[in-house]
DNA sequence: TATATTTGACCAAATTAAGTCAAGTCAATA
DNA sequence: TATTGACTTGACTTAATTTGGTCAAATATA
């Protein structure tokens, strides 16, 4: 499930228009059509508003927000998979030592 | 292991100075200091460079420069490691099916 | 045909990349 | 203790890329 999927389903779901999700976002609908194809990045602040909107927990479409920009460094990378398992070792390694 | 330790690592190993490696890679020893610190990325040709120099496998200092940059995102990220299990869904499921 | 969606070309503004340089720190030593 | 050599840091720069869109035309879809 990536964020643009996850934001159409609960568009559809509530049986709104790219439109009218659009105007409550304050953007045109091209923009939203690429947002739910991900070919763009919502902006994180229209999180909450989503979020409001569709009483969606806001924690996971900021996974999901996050998760997009990660696929899109590593979508091209042969590495892509082990670089995730480094990425994860130096998360852990680092709340560990609370180096942060 | 992040990106910047393996270089310290493998420069070190070799007894050789910042200066000279900066040198070689044609930057100011000032950068690499930050390159090892992790406070900045090397470019990523440089990495064949570091390969050639060190006898060390690309891929896996390929593997170590993706990893800073997904790492460079989630790291203040409270939803991070879901994220990378996302992240990590979605690219199994593209694998799967072909679509890149 | 009308309505909804997608696409491509384009854009300004903001951010990031890829450094430099000089001053500062730190340890060993003459 | 003054010096030296290796490294670190902070402030800065310039160019390239990304962000966050718009709009009109093309394309489904009913």
């Amino acid at each position: 499930m990536t964020l643009g999927q996850k934001i159409r389903e609960l568009r559809e779901h509530n049986q709104m228009l790219q439109r009218e999700l659009a105007s409550k976002l304050e953007v045109g609908d091209g923009y939203l059509s690429k947002i739910e194809r991900d070919q763009k990045v919502i902006k994180r602040e229209h999180l909450k508003t989503l979020s409001t909107i569709f009483k969606c927990p806001l924690k996971e479409l900021e996974a999901l927000w996050v998760a997009t920009k990660v696929y899109d460094i590593i979508k091209y990378e042969e590495t892509g998979l082990e670089a995730l398992r480094v990425a994860e070792e130096q998360i852990k390694y680092n709340e560990t030592y609370a180096k942060i």
